[in-house]
DNA sequence: GGAATTGTTTACGACTTTTTTACACGGAAG
DNA sequence: CTTCCGTGTAAAAAAGTCGTAAACAATTCC
């Protein structure tokens, strides 16, 4: 925390410890964002430089594993569970889906920052070793910074574009169906509208393809869903 | 752990608490090693190797916040501590020291095993990973990225002539009916119409074989089905 | 409050895939 | 030799999918 101070999300539906954990982590220096539904939470995520999420898993409106599966699908960035659940069975499902650690309410706020600090500290060790540089071609995406040029001059993306562009560069050569892009962008509940890829991948190809129609990163697979291809 | 299995080291007095580590670490394919001392342990780390260490915070013969201290002067690897003390106080020294994460006696071992992957899995995400290749001759499937590359050269295949060989690979050598496969790939319904069949294999012998009047991997078995050759 | 940006929805032509149709080939049985 | 059956190609028609532009609604930013 020397220069740049860190940015986290927290996503709990109960105001009183949204406010609660916001004063324990504004006094490490952090600054924090605040969201109580898991939707808000996805979109917060995906628009701004998170650089950790703290989450509640027993939101009203969704299951805390899904948010955290939509969430890997674009960030490597650690995620701390909050629960109420204390059985095993929660911890050991929430872990494997990808979060970093799990602590139990009623929960220590010294206990709480340490760890924070832990994770913190583990993240900014792993980045000074692997350059978070991703190339492809022209493009070159760096996903921690959440910033994305074009043959040298920076690219604007709108915070889904930047979801999708995320999604597609962490699965290179991969198809990815169209199920599962509308289902971590969107929400589990458009799993039909395939249309909205259709339109969001045209303005991917619009700002990063050489010739939109004819492109040769972001290629379709009718009635699959779509590649990102890396080679030239 | 898909090609070395990662190597843990398990510092810890009580002899029994060690066996049921090993037991528990083992089973997700750890390499374990056992120290029951600090010093021993030092020495153990010292000569490099080791991936994890998991390390019980009341030894007698020093303080585990020293053993973290010292380690994280050459190191970076997660660190785990196992401790009886609960005190929040405790937790806070050790993970300010250093430590990754700190799990409190008594501890289900399947939580424990869910935090030990969890370190992992953060470790070894820098390192690409790679999905198994199917090779046949000329031919090379990737099932996961769902590509199929002949002779090098990428070969597009629509949603059905890619099912029809995903199945075909899936069984070789194996004569697969008709029946089944029209089952498989058009539903129940679809069991008489074996002419789609025959177009669609000769789709894929058109893509795939050298010469396609002459298959040598998509045989026909005259009135039962076809067979996938994978030999030259 | 107004302007600019972003997200959603609609419409339609172009394109891909699937299904259907047609016909030629070749071996086995009569 | 002819007939029949299962098979292999080619190419049409039909069905489905995709790409783009543009209008509208919501949101954010000054």
């Amino acid at each position: 925390m020397s220069e740049t101070r860190s940015q986290v999300l927290i996503v709990e539906d109960e105001a009183q410890i949204r406010h609660f954990v916001r004063l324990a982590l504004e006094a490490d220096g952090c600054v924090v964002q605040e969201a109580g539904r898991l939707a808000d939470g996805l979109l917060i995520a995906g628009a701004g430089a998170i650089d950790l999420v703290v989450l509640d898993l027993g939101l009203p409106d969704g299951d805390g594993i899904d948010f955290i599966r939509a969430y890997r699908g674009w960030s490597d960035g650690p995620v701390l569970i909050l629960s109420a659940r204390t059985e095993e069975r929660h911890k050991i499902d929430a872990l494997d889906a990808g979060a970093d650690d799990y602590l139990t309410k009623p929960f220590g706020v010294g206990e709480l920052r340490a760890r924070v600090r832990a994770l913190m500290r583990r993240r900014q060790r792993a980045g000074g070793e692997v350059s978070p540089l991703l190339e492809f071609g022209d493009i070159v995406v760096d996903l921690a910074k959440r910033q994305v040029w074009r043959k040298g001059e920076a690219v604007h993306l709108t915070p889904i574009e930047y979801r999708l562009l995320a999604m597609m560069v962490s699965h290179p050569g991969q198809v990815l169906t169209q199920r599962r892009l509308l289902a971590e962008i969107w929400g589990a509940s458009y799993i039909e509208s395939s249309h909205y890829l259709r339109v969001y991948v045209g303005h991917l190809r619009q700002k990063l393809e050489d010739d939109p129609a004819q492109p040769r990163h972001f290629l379709t697979e009718t009635g699959v869903g779509y590649r990102f291809q890396t080679g030239t």
